[in-house]
RNA sequence: GGGGCGGUAGCUCAGCCGGUUAGAGCAGGGGACUCAUAAUCCCUGGGUCGUGGGUUCGAGUCCCACCCGCCCUACCA
């Protein structure tokens, strides 16, 4: 059996609600499994929620309600609602909380704790009681006047306490060589280059043990040898990868799924995924994922999104005025995978306007309307000695479609979508260039008619298929549009490595023109 | 402190190992056209390439210093 691809996102956390910079991991990592399905693939995309550790214990405390109480509340009218916001089409959706989850965990840990490669330690370290948490160096300062000679917490100006707690060690220090030889072997293993180079450098100053359980607090996975400790949530979260995809559960769906063909991640949790995770991997003698790709920071007002800076916003706040294919479009095209990206209104609004209303939507409403026009709604049958100018738009769309497809395997969607967009400008082009319009007025030309808008018509076909992974409701309608499923079957079914065939269409098909794909905005809408 | 990345047209960004008049998209200006969502197509950009030095026949493109922004520097989920 042919393994499934498989592709990520993070679990999300749930101390909070989504906003645009989760949707923008899950849109991307939902394009990429959106485009394999497209080349008929088997595909697995799993997202979900992590749900333990001292934050979210916090919250719900601070909220006067049960950690499990506040998780639930926010999974139900927060994560699971966004991903219907964003259209995501994720084949599963794991908790931390649930059983198949944390049985599991429990399992993999005395699986570790049973090979020894988990050892009984003391974390040490500066703790300050007001952030009732252990500091590193880097976040303190040194006292002055008669305070001198103290460490003091940078946020509290108080001073810090030496504390220290038993807790498990996971033997990550042993992994130092073999994660080296590992990245190493496999160079796009962490992508970008920036952040692999990161990685490893990290990992060339060697690697220390790594504290996997804490004892201060119980909102966790419990350790099964000693029910005073709670797994430290990192360890929990990471293995969402493995028990949702059947680790030690579902042995046939997990031969079919593991490992994971791609963990796309934010640059923050970088490490967690590139480091902690391969290592713990290689300790329970399972094989490692193909590649972790960390995506950038959107940026607002040239600054990182942040709530505490009330730059956060919702994914509904775009939706509601742009849809959800124009929410995802502006992301997988607007922003360089990998590298952090400028997010505004008035670009979104820019974007939508010149290239999905003007450009693609407007092509769509002038192909389907001169159908309508000039043959009645019945796609005509093009004339078979085609002039240069069909075969330049025929080569256009497979290239299109041969770039696209490049790029997806890239991880490149900026790139793929500006492939396909160079389909839509040729098309456009075209049918100014061909003046159909001016055809229709000779009697003598229908031949010629026929062959431009069926040509055009082709156009949109292939567009609708190589779209269909960035804006799958746009796609759908265009489909329609064109009458396509009768004689093609559904648009799921399209291969996308065939996009580029010219010649497709069934002449005689009914042709729409439907309402516009991209209906133009008004200003004052938004 | 150490390491890394970035600072190119109004905006968002390309510019690989140095080499003719520094590019794209959008915005702005002019023209053509009317099938279409007043959409489309064509033409149009003279920007100290962060600053100051240096190497070179020749430097956004290499070297040094400096300024500004961001990231990493072990448990931030």
């Amino acid at each position: 059996m042919p393994k499934a691809f498989y592709v990520t996102t993070p679990i999300y956390y749930v101390n909070d609600a989504p906003h645009i910079g989760h949707a923008y991991t899950t849109v991307a990592t939902d394009f990429i499994a959106r485009w394999h399905r497209q080349r008929q693939e088997d595909v697995w995309f799993l997202t979900g929620t992590d749900e333990h550790g001292e934050k979210v214990l916090r919250t719900a405390e601070s909220n006067g309600t049960s950690p499990r109480a506040w998780a639930d509340r926010l999974v139900e009218t927060a994560w699971k609602p966004v991903l219907r916001t964003i259209d995501a089409s994720n084949d599963d959706f794991i908790r931390t909380t649930e059983d198949r989850h944390v049985e599991r965990v429990k399992e993999f840990i005395q699986g570790l704790h049973d090979a020894g490669e988990i050892f009984e330690g003391t974390y040490e370290g500066a703790y300050c009681v007001a952030c009732e948490e252990y500091k590193q160096p880097g976040d303190l300062v040194e006292g002055t006047g008669d305070q001198s000679g103290l460490q003091l917490c940078s946020i509290h100006g108080q001073p810090v306490e030496m504390l220290a707690e038993t807790n498990y060690f996971f033997r990550m220090s042993a992994y130092t060589d073999r994660l080296l030889d590992f990245y190493e072997q496999n160079p796009g293993f962490v992508q970008p280059e920036s952040a692999r180079n990161e990685v490893v450098s990290f990992v060339k100053q060697g690697l220390q043990d790594l504290s996997i359980s804490r004892s201060t607090f119980d909102w966790g996975v419990t350790v099964p040898w000693d029910p005073s400790h709670v797994i430290y949530v990192w360890i929990d979260a990471l293995l969402n990868y493995a028990t949702a995809a059947g680790y030690g559960a579902d042995r046939e769906k997990f031969d079919k799924t593991w490992p994971a063909d791609i963990h796309f991640v934010g640059k923050d949790i970088l490490r967690f995924h590139a480091v902690i995770w391969p290592a713990m991997l290689m300790a329970a003698g399972l094989p490692l994922p193909k590649k972790v790709f960390a995506h950038g920071w959107l940026l607002v007002g040239g600054e990182k999104m942040s709530k505490s800076k009330l730059t956060g916003i919702a994914p509904a706040q775009i939706t509601d005025t742009f849809g959800s294919d124009a929410f995802r479009y502006y992301f997988l095209r607007a922003i360089a995978f990998g590298n952090d990206g400028s997010f505004s209104w008035e670009d979104i609004a820019a974007r939508y306007q010149a290239e999905l209303a003007n450009g693609l939507g407007n092509l769509a409403s002038r192909v389907t309307a001169m159908v309508g026009r000039y043959f009645d709604g019945v796609l005509p049958a093009p004339r078979t000695d085609v002039t240069d100018a069909e075969r330049t738009l025929a080569t256009v769309a497979a290239q299109a479609a041969k770039e696209a497809d490049a790029a997806v395997d890239r991880v490149a969607p900026h790139e793929a979508l500006a492939a396909v967009w160079v389909l839509v400008d040729a098309a456009n082009g075209y049918l100014t260039e061909q003046q159909p319009w001016a055809v229709a007025k000779d009697e003598s030309q229908r031949e010629r008619l026929a062959t431009i808008l069926y040509s055009s018509a082709e156009a949109l076909r292939a567009l609708a298929v190589l779209l269909n992974a960035a804006m799958p409701k746009a796609s759908a309608r265009l489909w329609e549009s064109l009458g396509a499923e009768k004689a093609l079957g559904s648009l799921a079914a399209q291969p996308v490595g065939d996009a580029g065939r010219w010649g497709q269409l069934v002449p005689g098909t009914e042709v729409t023109k439907g309402e516009a794909l991209f209906p133009r905005i008004d200003p004052d809408a938004q």
